[in-house]
DNA sequence: GTGAAAGCGCTAACAG
DNA sequence: CTGTTAGCGCTTTCAC
């Protein structure tokens, strides 16, 4: 079936039966009904395709993100996904691991594939070096591309973030207000948002004890292997280091941590305070339950989405958008 | 940048771009290095609609899921899309929710993004009246469909799922053996894997117990509070129900289980025992750790994608691949 | 209000 | 080995 046969039965031009498909302006109610009979009773659908090549879209957007399995960019996806979707676009996943080699590759190919937009799900694809950073630049020549937990400045990119410095900060003056000072920062990423996070915990801890180094460890192992997390700070302790909380950056670190301490014979939140980030389901899974920080997540990805439509249809646009974080307490702090 | 310019600059040809392009057999080394460099001077990149068009393709599989945000659905969607690359296919995603009539649209319209195949990822896509199914019946009239951990007799549709009847029937008879009697089944889902499930678990209990109808709980709230199937677990309780063991179709219900038996005052494993199903991470995440059946996930997905790419190359498949899991012993089931 | 016709950019059959 | 040409199915001027 094509709009050929569907304007033969009806008895009109292909360009009529074009008009009343698109709900174009001026087709007589008359016509107008015919076609829609015959499309009906032919079970006509337009060809995609056809379509694509001559408006030059296809309505869909490209999301990259490094790990969909990973419980945070999961539900990112999910949200833009879910967004998207309403807006009438669809959405072509692209799961690109770590590596910038396939990253830029993955980039690559959405870009091929022709997508209105690419969206880039977490903050590890921008790195420290510009130079890294140019594969997105590139693309951002080509089409729209947003930045969820990331900032980039180039022409044609565009960032939501959550204000990770600040709530990383908060986190750690609350610690430090309950009476924690040997507090041990636990983080896995390097990323844009991830040097955020460790300025905001060194700042309240250099404001709190000038002069003096903070404890930092960062893990390299995988991200959801929590037993070797609760290894790892095993062996910090073996060395030698003192601490009785955790600030982590992630909640899975953070749920290792409160492994750690009840293995060490901890009391919490008595004698081991721990903070996460991301306020996933895991904050309910261990005991006492997580305190966490809510980057909102859903707010980020709605706002991302309703700024990449807007750039879409050629409206000014803001560059850059911040949310606050915030801390939802829960029995691994002191009230 | 068209296949026109191209031709043009190099002198030759839009034909012999085009096979140079899909590397097609005939073409002299020295043309075939011009039109090379051209394209590589003019950065020049195929149109994928005009080629999509021609060819009635563009490569590309639409995985439907209720919630990509869902630990499981999360970790299918990964590995499906990552094989899918790996030979070439991009991923549609699709996010329908558990409603029927969402489930359709979303169906209707992978069709008419014309995608070459679709995978429904979780069982929850199968329903028990076949007239609910007829959407994927209707829609396998057109592309292949593929059934991760469901099954349906249809021309077209292709299932790979894992022997979830067995798993279960082998997880009570265990726990039975371990000198638990009062046993609650906790699940949340009717779906096509949910019915085998709970059935596995009848048959072990109906051995132990014959005549004997075995405790059952339907957990019908989101999939991700645990604090409400906590809840639930204590209701049951006050009901007035005595058990001692629970296997939860699912790792998140475990996690609540064990939940409930601490607040409970019980011992874990000494007083009550828990297993749970997807041996996902959250067997982790509590103490003691989580007995889980795996269900072999990766490997279905592996299979899964071999099939429909055997089947879009028209090569004779397997209409049904079935799979064995496997229990995993951690601390919530005694030795 | 409707139709004719010119693309959109590519592939593949057919000639040479 | 290479070029010519006819589609693929739809949108969109431009006339009438």
């Amino acid at each position: 079936m094509t709009i050929y046969d569907i304007s033969e039965k009806a008895g009109v031009s292909i360009a009529t039966v074009s008009r009343v498909l698109n709900g174009s302006s001026s087709v007589s109610e008359k016509t107008r009904q015919k076609v829609l009979d015959v499309i009906e009773q032919y079970g006509y659908t337009p060809n995609a395709f056809a379509r694509g090549l001559g408006l030059n879209t296809m309505k869909t957007i490209g999301i990259m993100c490094a790990d969909s399995s990973d419980l945070y960019l999961a539900k990112a996806v999910y949200y833009i996904e879910q967004k998207l979707r309403a807006s009438g676009y669809d959405s072509l996943l692209c799961c690109t691991g770590y590596e910038l080699a396939s990253k830029t590759a993955s980039m690559n190919l959405l870009i091929t594939k022709k997508v209105d937009g690419i969206i880039l799900a977490g903050s590890n694809f921008v790195y420290e070096k510009d130079q890294d950073n140019r594969y997105i630049a590139e693309a951002a020549a080509q089409i729209p591309v947003m930045l969820l937990n990331a900032s980039m400045d180039a022409p044609n990119v565009y960032s939501v973030m959550s204000d990770d410095y600040t709530s990383m900060y908060e986190a750690t003056r609350q610690m430090l207000s309950d009476g924690i000072e040997d507090i041990l920062y636990f983080y896995n990423s390097q990323s844009y948002s991830g040097k955020k996070k460790l300025a905001g915990f060194r700042a309240a801890m250099a404001e709190a004890h000038p002069g003096q180094e903070p404890l930092t460890e960062f893990y390299r192992g995988s991200h959801e292997d929590i037993h070797a997390m609760v290894r790892h700070l095993n062996a910090v302790r073996d060395k030698g280091a003192r601490f009785h909380g955790v600030i982590a950056a992630d909640d899975t670190l953070a749920l290792a941590a409160v492994k750690y301490a009840a293995e060490a014979g901890y009391r919490i939140p008595e004698d081991f305070s721990v903070i996460g980030y991301n306020n996933s389901m895991l904050t309910e899974c261990c005991e006492p339950e997580l305190t966490s920080i809510d980057n909102k997540l859903e707010t980020l990805c709605q706002h991302l989405i309703t700024t990449l439509l807007g750039i879409l249809e050629e409206r000014e646009m803001p560059k850059k958008t911040v949310f606050s974080g915030e801390i939802i307490r829960r029995g691994t702090t002191r009230k």
